[in-house]
RNA sequence: GGGCAAGUACCAAAGUAGUCAAACGGGCCUGACUGUAAAUCAGGUGGCUUCGGCCUUCGGGGGUGCAAGUCCCUCCUUGCCCA
C-alpha cells in the first residue's frame, strides 16, 4: 500500500524529477525527508496551478514527511525571472506582509500548516556578507546563468537583465542549504533554481537534494493560465463559481486535471475514463472533487445541484438572496440598482433592451424589454443574465 | 551625465486639432444554439437623463485656440541607447 502511494507521488502530475532513483530510495526507506517549498509572496491570490504543488506537497505530508515552506521575503527583493520575460519590480516589506497573511490562509486550506515549518528567508540571507557571496559565486559562472531560457532570451533580445537577477537561484539554492532539505518542489519552469540548491548543497558538503518540478496546467479554455485572460480557477473562488468553471473547462482538459488537480485514485480516474461516455458527466466529478478540497462535500454536493438546477432544468437556485423594498412603484432600471444586480442605470438599461432581464411570480415568467416599465412591488424573483437571481419582497 | 522614445478606458493597443465616449483584439455582459458558464454566431461594454440631450474621461498641472488624446510649457513616471 504505502509502495503505492510512493509510485504515484513520483509519477502524479511530474514534470521531471532529479534524481529518481535516489528520491524513490529515499522515501522507500522510510527516513523522514525535509520537503522544501519556496514561497513568492507576490502574487495574493493561489489559483489551481499553484494548487497542484502544494497538493504535491500535502502527498509528502500523508507519508509521514517533513514539509519546510520558505516564505522569499528577502528574494523578494530581487523578484524570480522564472516565470517572468521583463524585470519585476520589488516589493516593499509591508506588501510582503500584507501578502503573506492571506497566502498562508488560502496555503491552509491543502496542507495542514500546524506541521509546517515556516522560515523567512531574510532569517539568513540578510546576514549573508559580501565576502560569502563572493566565495558562494565562485562556483557559478556567468555563461551558467545567463544560459538558462528567459535570460538568453533577453539578452538576445537585448532587454535588460538586472545583474540582481542573477544572484536569484544563489540565493534560492543557498536556502536548501540552510534547511539542509532532501527534496525541493517546484513548477516546471523551476527545474534551473532548483538544481542551483544541488549545486550549492554539494559546495557546502551536503548531500544534494532531489528536484521534483510539476507539469503545468493549461487554463480552462487551453491556453495559459493566467489571470488577465480570465481562465483561473482560484482556490478562494465560491464554491459554485468554481464547480461551474469547471463546467467550462476545454473537454481535452478534463483528464489532465483529474491528475494533477485532485487525488482520485489514478485507478478509478481510468475507471471514469472508460466508462463515463459524456464528458459533462466527469466534468461534475472533477468540480465535485475539486471544490471539495478546498471547501466540505456538503459545499461540493450544494454547488453541483445548484449548478443542476440553473443551468439544466433552468430552474430558480434553492436559495435566492432576499431583499425588501419599500417603494409600492418603482422603475425598473431603479430596482435593478437597488436591488444590486447591476451596477448603473446605464448598465440596466443595456441589459434590459438585451432581453436580459426576466420576472418571476410563481409560474408566470415574462422577460421585460421595455426600459420605461413601472414595476408594482409584490412578492416576485427577478433574474439578471442566466445566473443571478434576487427575491423581491413587500415590506 | 548625454541622447531618444513612451504614458489612452478592466488589459492590450490605434488615434497627432473638430465627424472621439475614443478603432481592432482580449476580458466582461446579453441573446441564439448546446451536454456545459465549452465552441460557434449575433449584439453590447463611462455616468446621468424629462430619451431631445447633458456631464466626466486619454500620466499631473498650466497655456494657445471658437474647438485639444491630438499643439506649446512644465512636472512626474516608465522603457531603450550611448558614456
Amino acid at each position: 500500500m504505502k509502495n503505492e502511494k510512493i509510485e504515484e507521488i513520483l509519477i502524479r502530475g511530474t514534470e521531471d524529477i532529479v534524481d529518481k532513483k535516489h528520491l524513490k530510495e529515499a522515501l522507500l526507506s522510510g527516513k523522514k525527508l525535509n520537503v522544501k517549498l519556496g514561497i513568492d509572496p507576490t502574487g495574493p491570490k493561489i489559483h489551481l496551478g499553484r494548487a497542484t504543488i502544494l497538493l504535491k506537497l500535502k502527498d509528502f505530508q500523508d507519508l509521514g514527511h517533513k514539509i519546510t515552506l520558505i516564505i522569499g521575503d528577502f528574494t523578494a527583493l530581487i523578484g524570480d525571472a522564472s516565470d517572468k520575460t521583463a524585470m519585476r519590480k520589488p516589493l516593499t516589506s509591508k506588501e510582503i506582509k500584507e501578502n503573506m497573511k492571506d497566502y498562508l490562509s488560502q496555503i491552509g486550506k491543502i496542507i495542514n500548516l500546524k506541521k509546517v515549518n515556516i522560515k523567512y528567508n531574510s532569517e539568513w540571507l540578510s546576514k549573508l556578507s559580501i565576502k560569502d557571496l563572493i566565495e558562494i559565486s565562485m562556483s557559478f559562472t556567468a555563461q551558467q546563468m545567463i544560459q538558462r531560457r528567459n535570460f538568453k532570451e533577453r539578452w538576445e533580445q537585448g532587454k535588460e537583465i538586472g545583474f540582481h537577477e542573477l544572484l536569484y537561484p544563489i540565493f534560492q539554492g543557498y536556502d536548501s542549504v540552510m534547511i539542509k532539505s532532501d527534496i525541493e518542489i517546484g513548477g516546471f519552469d523551476q527545474l534551473f533554481n532548483l538544481k542551483t540548491g544541488r549545486d550549492l548543497q554539494r559546495l557546502f558538503k551536503q548531500d544534494p537534494q532531489d528536484i521534483m518540478t510539476l507539469k503545468m496546467i493549461y487554463g480552462l479554455d487551453g491556453r495559459k493560465m493566467s489571470t488577465s485572460w480570465g481562465n483561473v480557477i482560484n482556490i478562494t473562488d465560491e464554491p459554485k463559481d468554481i464547480f461551474g468553471k469547471i463546467m467550462s473547462l476545454k473537454d481535452e482538459l478534463i483528464f489532465e486535471y483529474f491528475e494533477c488537480c485532485t487525488r482520485i485514485p489514478i485507478k478509478e480516474i481510468e475507471k471514469i475514463k472508460k466508462t463515463i461516455k459524456n464528458p459533462k458527466e466527469a466534468k461534475k466529478i472533477l468540480g465535485t472533487e475539486i471544490v471539495k478540497q478546498f471547501y466540505s462535500l456538503k459545499e461540493a454536493e450544494d454547488a453541483q445541484q445548484y449548478f443542476e438546477q440553473v443551468h439544466e432544468k433552468k430552474d430558480l437556485p434553492k436559495e435566492i438572496k432576499e431583499i425588501k423594498i419599500k417603494e409600492k412603484e418603482i422603475n425598473i432600471l431603479d430596482l435593478l440598482v437597488l436591488t444590486g444586480l447591476l451596477k448603473s442605470k446605464a448598465e440596466a438599461k443595456r441589459v434590459v433592451e438585451q432581453g436580459g432581464i426576466k420576472i418571476i411570480k410563481g409560474k408566470e415568467i415574462s422577460t421585460e424589454k421595455d426600459w420605461k416599465k413601472i414595476i408594482t412591488i409584490e412578492d416576485m424573483v427577478i433574474q439578471s443574465g442566466k445566473r443571478n437571481f434576487i427575491k423581491i419582497k413587500k415590506p
